[in-house]
This record gives C-alpha cells, structure tokens and sequence, in this order.
RNA sequence: GCGGCUGUGGUCUAGACUGGUUAGGACCCAAGCUUCCCAAGCUUGUGGCCCGGGUUCAAAUCCCGGCAGCCGCACCA
C-alpha cells in the first residue's frame, strides 16, 4: 500500500475520517469526521483561535449563516465571475470553457462575456471541438455556487456561500460601530463554505462542504500602517521560506530582507509562519509561501501568497492557507450594491477601510496535520503536538489481575478531568502502546506492581518510547507542565538518572 | 463532465478469465485464558461479494445501467 492508503486506512479504522454517506456508497465530495478526527478538527480550531485572536487586543470572532441573499454575493462578484460559460462537444461529448476557446483564438480576454455573447462570438468566428474537430452546443452556465430557493413561494433566490469572507465584510459596518470605532479591526470567523466542484478529487483538498478559518483585518493604509510597522520592527529578523513569482525555488530569507512588499502584510506573513511552525509543530522546511503570478491570482488581490506544505499523501506542496491583500474592493463593492455607507470617518475624510485576509483551510490544515505526523517504519505513530491531539494521555495496567485494571481505572478518571484521557484493558501491554502510538496518543501511564508498593507510575513518550517514573500524585502536575512545555521530557529523564 | 482501470467482513486481500459444495486467508475488533513493559500465545465469537436490473436450472464470477475510488484530460473567480 502507498503511504496515503495506510493513512486513509488507518484514519477509518480508528475514527479520523472516511467518506461521507458511505453506507449508501458515498458522494463525492464529502467526507465526515469521526470521533478522533473531530475531536482533531476542534482542537486545531481552538489553537486557531488562540493564536491569531491574540494577535491584537481589536480582533475579535463572529459567528454567521451559511446562506447568503442573492444580493450579497452578486455584489461580491461571485454571481458574475464565479460561474463559467461552458460549451460542449456534441460529437464527442468534451465541455470546455467558452471564454477560454475564444481567448486561444483572438488572444483577447473574453472573460466577461455573457452566455449568448460567447455563443455568438464562437459561431463569429467558427471555432469547432479542439478534440474531434466537432460543432458545438449552444453555451450554457455553469456556477461553481449551489443555489437556493428562499421561503415556501421560491421566489426568494439564495446560495450556500462560497466562501466564509463576505460573512464577515457584511457585518463591518455594526462590529465597528459596536467596538466602538477602534482600528485596525479584525473580525475572524470559523465555518462552512461550498462549492458545486466539478470533479472533487484529492480526499479532504477539493470537497463541496468544507471549512473555512478567516481573520479579515480592516485597515485605512496610509493611517494604520504605523501601527503594523512597529509590530513588524520586532519580527523582521524572524525567517521564513518564500517563492517569489521569479523564482524556481523557494529561498530561505529574514523578512526584512523582503523589501518590495509593506510591513503591514510582511507582519502578517511572519506570524502565519509562526503559527505553522510553533502551533502546529512543523519544521521550517515542511512549510513555504508561495507568491501567486497575475494569472493566477484573483483580479482584486493586489498580493497573493499561498501558505504550501509539503504533503507525502499528495505528492508535493499544496495550498493550505493564504494571505491575501484584497485592498478596498469588497467593501466598495458592498458599499455600493447596499447604498450604505461603509466608509469611515478620519482626520483626513471619509475612507473605505482596506482588507487584509488571512484565510485558513481547516480540513486541509487537519489533513496536513495528518499526514506530517504519521509514521510508518519500523513503529506505526502519530505525531501530533500534544494540544492538538485527540488523546493527550492513556491509562493502562500492565497485567489485568492483581487489583491493577482498577488501580489504572481511578488514575484516569483523575486524569480525565484535566486532560483528554483514554483508558483501555484489553489486548497485552504491547498492544495497547502500538494501538495508541497509532492515533497519536501523546502520553501512556501504566500502572505496574510498583505503583500497588509506593504509588508510582510510569509515563512513556510516544515520540521515544522512553519512560519515566513518577508519584501519582504529582501525574496532574507533571502532565500540565509537559503540555505547556514548561518541561520537557528529555528533562525528566535526565533528572531521574 | 469525458476516457481508461478498479470495487469481496472494520482493514488488506484469494476466488472472476473457464458461472456450480458452506466465499478462503491475514490483520483488526469483542469475550475469556495467559502475561511483571512495547502488536507473544491459546480458545471462542461478530462480521462480507458497491447498488439496481438482465442472461441462466444456477451469478461474487457473464451482460447492461447507476454510484464510488484511482489515473489522464478538462475544471479549481
């Protein structure tokens, strides 16, 4: 088996994640989370938020619908230019996009033309199937957006949103009028978005529902930018991985060093770097930002990076986060479709704050977390920071007689209060260290014949297998300051030899 | 969405070409025995031919349709 197959094996073999409705031979397109791997998902969207909420006392969470009104999302952008004009083959049966044909053809962009403009510019100048050389149908709409009918007369028109950020762009002009005016101001949201995908392919990276982690950082650039200078000055010799648009390989540089972007986004850049490598315990090597060419980027991007991360299950870097400056585009956008002011005032008039989003894809972040840890040589383990992980701590007898199984069975109700623990019995000690190394079970106290004489116990590391041995009344204490990493445990054994 | 390949207990698979005993194995899981630290062993047990239709005396096996997965193309503002 490829390493992708043992992990999706094990991820349904042990709770993770598997296919979606997969008793009536599933959907393509969507996958469901077990009881570890939504124990995972939560626990990465806590650290989410601990991290990146704390970034400024003025970034606060929202929480929003899944449905937006029709107007919301035409003044977006995402009724025009999220769908495409598709034509088909009708000899071989091959679809294409029409805007695209047209544009090999007169080396023009056609991008915003309508359905019977293209149909008609094609008929113009006689394209025909690029496959079997076949006529066309007449053009239809594709909308990547899953439409719906809003109240019991349909007339209402609605989508499921496409992305969770026009969630919050709506909601500026109340949240900053109920914090009080303060700037810059930051509105995070965690939630659903979907996309009608053509063909979802690629497990959990291409799904119609998935979840989307956004902080949207409002901001008036040439008044804020101060602020985020200072902030930048204190980080600017932090080093991070990029590939700039000119480049074939990512370089490793102080972001100082980067000189041709603002501080504002710079900062930014860096504490994404940060949360990857201290939050979610990657290497600095696993992870690099990706500068996106024109073509690629969405037109009111002015700058795009992608947060990559080298994943074995999809064979290279792939898309896990992004940074985006999407200038005042969307609140003029709003401004305008809703005839609401969304400008604020300043000493120098009335301004539209900018937007700098930082945008998380949290089942792809969960997946990367997944499949950077999984190991699979000699030991099949898990490694996944120990505040992350669905289990910190397992409790088991060594042998089950001798009054041991109710021994281990009061140490983990102890334990279960303060940490997310996991008891079991069953099977040889052996087993049950094999079946804990592989969903990742951080810590494993047994409880052997010494602790029936002195009341100690030993804790193995999963990442080692070396153990310690402690009081069981110091266990609480011993598991906090091993999570906060206040200790490590190579500091432990060292203290015990 | 197009083309190719594939679909057997929870997982991985044998069987299919050449239709015919009770669909076999390994691992996992559960119960028990055993066991003084890294998937030991023994006993017992649960559980399966992706779905629907057709051909046939008889279908996991052949045919048609659907669904899903993988690969390629296309798509991924």
């Amino acid at each position: 088996m490829t390493e992708k197959e043992e992990l999706e094996s094990m991820c349904k073999r042990r709770g993770y994640i598997w296919q979606s409705s997969e008793i009536y031979g599933g959907e393509a397109g969507f996958y469901d989370y077990g009881h570890l791997g939504s124990q995972l998902l939560d626990n990465w969207k806590r650290e989410w938020k601990n991290y990146f909420l704390s970034l400024d006392d003025n970034y606060h969470l929202i929480q929003t619908p899944n449905i937006h009104p029709y107007r919301v999302l035409d003044a977006s952008g995402h009724v025009d230019h999220f769908s495409d004009v598709m034509v088909r083959c009708e000899q071989c049966g091959s679809s294409f996009r029409g805007d695209h044909l047209i544009e090999e053809e007169t080396g023009e962009s056609a991008e915003w033309m309508d359905k019977e403009e293209i149909g008609g510019k094609i008929k113009e100048l006689g394209l025909s199937c690029p496959d079997c050389g076949g006529p066309f149908s007449d053009p239809e709409d594709f909308n990547m957006m899953f439409g719906l009918d809003l109240g019991p007369t349909g007339e209402k028109k609605g989508f499921l949103r496409p992305e969770t950020a026009q969630s919050v762009y709506i909601n500026f002009r109340r949240e900053f009028r109920a914090l009080r005016k303060k700037m810059p101001l930051g509105l995070a949201t965690i939630g659903s978005a979907f996309r009608n995908e053509i063909s979802p392919r690629q497990g959990v990276f291409r799904m119609r529902e998935f979840r989307q982690a956004e902080m949207q950082i409002f901001f008036v650039p040439e008044i804020h930018e101060e602020i985020f200078e200072e902030r930048y000055e204190m980080i600017k010799d932090t080093k991070v991985k990029v590939k700039r648009v000119d480049q074939d390989e990512a370089v490793e540089i102080k972001l100082g060093e980067i000189e041709d972007l603002p501080p504002f986004y710079l900062y930014h850049l860096g504490k994404m770097y940060e949360f990857y490598t201290k939050v979610m315990g990657l290497s600095f090597e696993e992870v690099r930002f990706r500068e996106l060419s024109e073509d690629e980027k969405a037109f009111y991007n002015k700058i795009h990076f992608d947060l990559e991360i080298d994943l074995d299950t999809l064979g290279g870097w792939e898309e896990i986060s992004g940074l985006h400056y999407r200038s005042d585009y969307d609140l003029k956008q709003h401004q305008e479709e809703s005839n609401t002011k969304l400008s604020i005032p300043t000493e120098e008039g009335r301004k539209i704050p900018h937007v700098i989003e930082l945008s998380f894809g949290v089942d792809r972040n969960v997946w990367a977390l997944l499949d950077r840890g999984f190991k699979n040589g000699d030991r099949t383990w898990l490694d996944l920071p120990v505040k992350l992980t669905p289990r910190q701590v397992a409790v088991f007898p060594l042998v089950r007689k001798d009054g041991l199984p109710e021994k281990s069975r009061d140490i983990y109700e102890s334990l279960n209060r303060d940490f997310r623990a996991h008891w079991e019995k069953s099977g040889s000690i052996g087993k049950r260290y094999a079946r804990n190394d592989e969903v990742g079970t951080r810590y494993c106290v047994t409880v052997d014949y010494d602790t029936m004489e002195d009341d100690s116990v030993t804790i193995r590391d999963i990442e080692t297998t070396e153990q310690i041995r402690v009081p069981v009344n110091d266990l609480t204490m011993i598991l906090r300051r091993l999570i906060e990493r206040e200790k490590s445990f190579e500091q432990y054994m060292e203290e015990q030899d």
